[in-house]
DNA sequence: CGCAATCGGATAACATCT
DNA sequence: AGATGTTATCCGATTGCG
């Protein structure tokens, strides 16, 4: 288990990490937002030309907002600058941008005009990217950050509408500088599916010469867009439309995956291979374009609604998923699915290998576990713990019987224990598995996840990732990168993919974590200071990684070579499926965060 | 059809801060 | 003391499988 962390290398010189700034940002959340009017305009309105009139006819910032942000340190030009790009974003995704415009140096005109500044490559520069006005902005408006839970989702909502969708490229594209009829001329020729980098290209393709907006263009042209790729652009864009056309795209209404024909899990759910079994990995065929680099991992739970799975494949190249239920893994169950461009062969499983029994796992229970209770494993670890009055419940009705209990007793209390995933702790008492018992199950190092309250301990780790499940479909990179990867991990959560990855022994040089949670940023944060030696780049705010964004670190660290992430699934499954709606819901849509940003990062890659 | 499984939420009750 | 944040309690619905 040997690993680079004691290595130097001295390179992480540049301090364009602002990290820090979670606290900051998440103690203004509350004042900024509930004092920003704007934050609740549109709180229903769900079509873009809205969007539109609010983006573009909102009177000028509050002087008191101003001030608050000036008085944390940004400069006002700063703070009018970000006030201005950020709409109605929210105050969230406002500390995003102007941490992010600090961050890179940017020198922040006022101007609203397309920006004209050029792209050196020089990674030192300091003033390397100006920030592209709405370049990739296709759901960023009318959106109040996530801070209460009923947020303005319309965002979301307008990207699964393929009418409202066009919409927003038509704006995103005129908001850029192009004429409005070219913009609707290219998302009619593209489809609305094409990426905003696919739709420029496209228009100024279909341009000969002397364009009206040629200044802008061809400043963007010379420093991001060569030529030369544009047939290959084109091509992949056909591909593409052919991929997400070929399924009633047209039609549908919303892609919760009802009309679509439903993907069966495997028995066992064993994924592609297990570790020390000779059966041969299964034969599965990526298209081209989904080949890596940069190689993808995307995760979710393997127990959504009908067809959801069958949506999310579409979006990810038609590639199969790989579900694997974790018990295969560990003494607990998690049944998840899995869409990769990994390679298949050669995997290596984490050591040690945990154990699978709970006796195993947890010696000190054997001696109070009935012999009436037949678990050997836990259920999927969950994000809440039963309540204690439960817990009385089943000891007082257990007390009151006699020894091997009534098969009625029997049955209620592993039906709750089942449920609750409790274990046995004593005579006759039964109690839910404690935080750092879960990071054991889990994979990660003790105490990961302490510091933080008991409850947040509990929802962070329900959410994680299975660290040996993860690594094991991981170990395949270990060989590839023996210098390191960049990796670009989405909604890390605890760092589950981070954790992985260190413990398979391979070097992180740069890792962009996109996560909401203050707190699991906090437990990223510092694991990463005790661990590696690479740079972590913390961001709040999923939607403020824009295309741009994602270019301009693309250029500083040379590209991605991974990008991971499983989104987080309220919704999706469960014990909530009372608002269950797929992946229409305003948190399972992060998934479509997830396919926008690879898009992007594929995309960039390509070019550059 | 019953049952097990499931990466949540609204609200009351309680704790902490100003 | 009142506002604000945190924890505890009881809720639920949908799906697949036998």
């Amino acid at each position: 288990m040997a690993h680079c962390v004691g290595d130097s290398d001295g390179s992480d010189n540049f301090e364009w990490d602002s990290d820090g700034d979670g606290e900051e940002a998440a103690s203004f959340n509350a004042a900024g937002a509930s004092s920003s009017a704007m934050a609740s305009t549109n709180a229903d309105a769900p079509g873009p030309s809205t969007r539109v009139a609010n983006g573009n006819g909102k009177a000028g910032p509050s002087a008191s907002l101003v001030h608050k942000y000036m008085d944390m340190g940004f400069p006002e030009e700063i703070v009018l600058k970000a006030m201005k790009d950020n709409g109605d974003n929210g105050a969230d995704s406002l500390v995003e941008l102007l941490l992010t415009y600090q961050e890179l140096g940017n020198d922040l005109k006022v101007d609203n005009g397309f920006a004209s500044g050029c792209v050196p490559q020089n990674v030192d520069d300091s003033d390397d990217d100006d920030i592209l006005e709405n370049w990739d902005d296709e759901d960023a408006g009318g959106r109040s950050t996530g801070v209460a839970n009923s947020v303005d989702d319309s965002g979301d909502e307008d990207f699964l509408h393929e009418m409202s969708q066009t919409d927003e490229k038509v704006y995103s594209l005129v908001k850029m500088g192009f004429p409005e009829d070219e913009a609707a001329l290219a998302v009619t020729r593209c489809g609305q599916d094409a990426s905003i980098s696919v739709l420029v290209d496209s228009i100024y393709a279909s341009q000969t010469a002397g364009d009206v907006y040629c200044g802008n263009l061809s400043d963007y042209e010379d420093n991001s867009y060569g030529g030369r790729n544009k047939g290959r652009f084109m091509d992949a864009n056909k591909k593409r439309r052919k991929r997400y056309e070929g399924q009633a795209h047209g039609s549908r209404g919303p892609l919760d995956g009802s009309s679509d024909e439903p993907m069966p899990l495997p028995h066992p759910m064993v994924g592609f291979s297990l570790p020390h079994q000779c059966t041969r990995p299964v034969d599965r065929s990526l298209p081209s374009q989904a080949m890596g680099p940069p190689y993808f991992y995307y995760e979710n739970v393997a127990l959504a609604p009908k067809g959801v799975w069958t949506t999310i494949s579409r979006f990810l190249y038609d590639i199969q998923p790989e579900f694997v239920d974790s018990k295969y893994f560990c003494a607990a169950a998690r049944k998840r699915g899995y869409i990769h461009n990994l390679p298949l062969e050669n995997r290596s499983p984490l050591l040690p290998i945990p154990p699978k029994k709970i006796s195993e796992a947890f010696p000190h229970t054997k001696r109070w576990w009935p012999s009436w209770d037949p678990r050997r494993q836990f259920n999927c670890l969950q994000t809440c713990v039963s309540s204690a009055k439960l817990l009385e419940r089943i000891r007082v009705a257990l007390t009151n019987s006699s020894d091997p209990p009534p098969p009625r007793v029997q049955k209620f209390v592993l039906e709750e224990c089942r449920k609750w995933n409790l274990a046995w702790v004593g005579l006759n008492k039964v109690a839910p598995l404690e935080p750092d018992e879960m990071e054991f199950l889990l994979g990660f190092p003790k105490d990961h996840t302490r510091g933080i309250s008991r409850r947040e301990r509990y929802r962070s780790l329900g959410n994680s990732f299975q660290v040996d499940t993860v690594a094991y479909h991981l170990s395949v990179l270990k060989d590839m990168y023996p210098q390191g990867m960049n990796v670009l991990s989405l909604f890390s959560g605890i760092g589950g993919a981070e954790v992985a990855l260190h413990r398979l022994g391979i070097r992180m040089k740069t890792v962009i974590s996109v996560e909401k949670s203050e707190v699991n940023r906090t437990i990223l944060k510092s694991w990463w200071d005790q661990t590696q030696t690479g740079l972590l780049i913390e961001i709040c705010d999923v939607q403020t990684l824009t295309s741009e964004r994602i270019e301009a670190y693309v250029r500083r660290i040379g590209g991605f070579d991974l990008v991971i992430g499983g989104s987080p699934c309220n919704n999706l499954t469960g014990s909530n499926r009372y608002h269950r709606d797929g992946l229409e819901g305003e948190h399972s849509s992060l998934f479509y965060h997830y396919v926008r940003i690879l898009d992007s990062v594929k995309s960039i890659m390509e070019r550059l």
